[in-house]
RNA sequence: GGUGCCAUAGCUCAGUUGGUAGAGCAAAGGACUGAAAAUCCUUGUGUCCCUGGUUCGAUUCCGGGUGGCACCA
């Protein structure tokens, strides 16, 4: 909303430079398989943008056909940002994207109006979009001494610790979830303070507006898409990939849907068929656990591929 | 063609001494602030093949039908 003239307010040219050009960031979302790659060069040379990835996975230059990524001729179409431009022995959070992407933006917006994002993870359109709070670097001995604890002593030990340290995270956070705790718990000792009194959750004001699309289509032909795909990735080579990725198993970036239910064949756990028909699987969740998360994002377009138009 | 066995959830099957049923997998729903393709929570979805009969009551027992499997021809 326009604000009378004279009024004094720190927002007041932001507010006035909106009005004169307002910068719109279009995010295109949507689960995995869908076609999101497939419609994304199509909107970005309508909107006359480059494709900003986020995509948690695509960024690694290690992973190639197990991520699904765009192909060469796509890439060099429409410039892309944010693909395979790091490695998997690169430590990379959500917090350092949204650093590189807001930067990213900020540069970009001083010669576009409108541009499209596109990507599938969840959590770092909400760091582009709202902005993650500003957290302590947690050592990485930290944690491994907080996981050592709970494969030894438990996650109750691990709870009466949160319980003391933030007695209000403690009454809202998933206790049954080791992740939250540990992570609560590695924020308080690095910090000195509650987790809850860094993690405010209040979006921080970005100087673009946000138009969500959510890309989606009957539940039936996104199985048989994500099913087939993976098909495809085995056709070209995915366990061959895998292979050479088994020495970096253990780093997050591997912790990845089509790497570790191979790297469990590699280890003589499961055969070849098992480990391709868990990768099906844990695809078609992993799709399923996307589709529950962008249901939140309010206001959002959701268009269903196989009967909407797409435009903008 | 004959004989035998089987028919229950999307799949593989268990079960009900007659009171309309439950496991595994698949699946569905949800949570989510630096691991997020991660991590975690909840949930049984059903013409018990069809059709007569017996019975207060049949998915269960009996007859017939249909389909499948096996063996014999």
């Amino acid at each position: 909303m326009p604000r009378p003239a004279g009024t004094t307010n720190p927002q007041k040219t932001v507010l006035f430079t909106d009005l004169v050009a307002p910068k719109t960031l279009v995010v295109l979302a949507g689960p995995t398989g869908v076609g999101k790659t497939e419609l994304s060069v199509a909107l970005a040379q309508q909107v006359g943008s480059p494709v900003i990835s986020c995509d948690s996975r695509q960024l690694y230059r290690e992973l190639c056909i197990g991520v699904a990524r765009p192909d060469e001729e796509l890439l060099r179409t429409v410039p892309h940002y944010f693909i395979a431009d790091r490695s998997v022995q690169d430590a990379y959070s959500v917090g350092q994207y949204e650093q590189d992407a807001i930067a990213l933006l900020n540069e970009l917006f001083a010669h576009h109006d409108t541009l499209l994002m596109v990507g599938g993870s969840g959590l770092y359109i909400d760091a582009v979009c709202y902005g993650m709070d500003c957290m302590p670097a947690v050592d990485d001995e930290l944690r491994e001494t907080l996981m050592h604890r709970l494969s030894l002593e438990g996650i109750d030990s691990l709870r009466r610790e949160l319980r003391v340290l933030d007695p209000d995270y403690y009454g809202t956070v998933d206790l049954r979830n080791p992740a939250r705790v540990v992570r609560a718990l590695e924020v308080c000792l690095t910090a000195g303070k509650p987790f809850s009194k860094i993690r405010r959750n209040s979006p921080k004001n970005r100087n673009f507006s946000v138009r969500f699309i959510v890309l989606t289509r009957s539940r039936a032909t996104l199985y048989e898409r994500i099913n087939a795909r993976v098909d495809r990735m085995m056709a070209q080579g995915l366990l061959e990939e895998a292979r050479q990725m088994l020495p970096f198993r253990h780093l997050n970036a591997l912790k990845t849907v089509g790497y570790r239910e191979l790297f469990r064949h590699f280890d003589g756990e499961i055969t070849l068929n098992q480990a391709v028909e868990l990768i099906k699987r844990n695809t078609r969740r992993y799709a399923k656990r996307q589709l529950t998360w962008f249901g939140r994002y309010e206001g959002a377009e959701w268009i269903d591929v196989e009967q909407d138009a797409v435009a903008i």
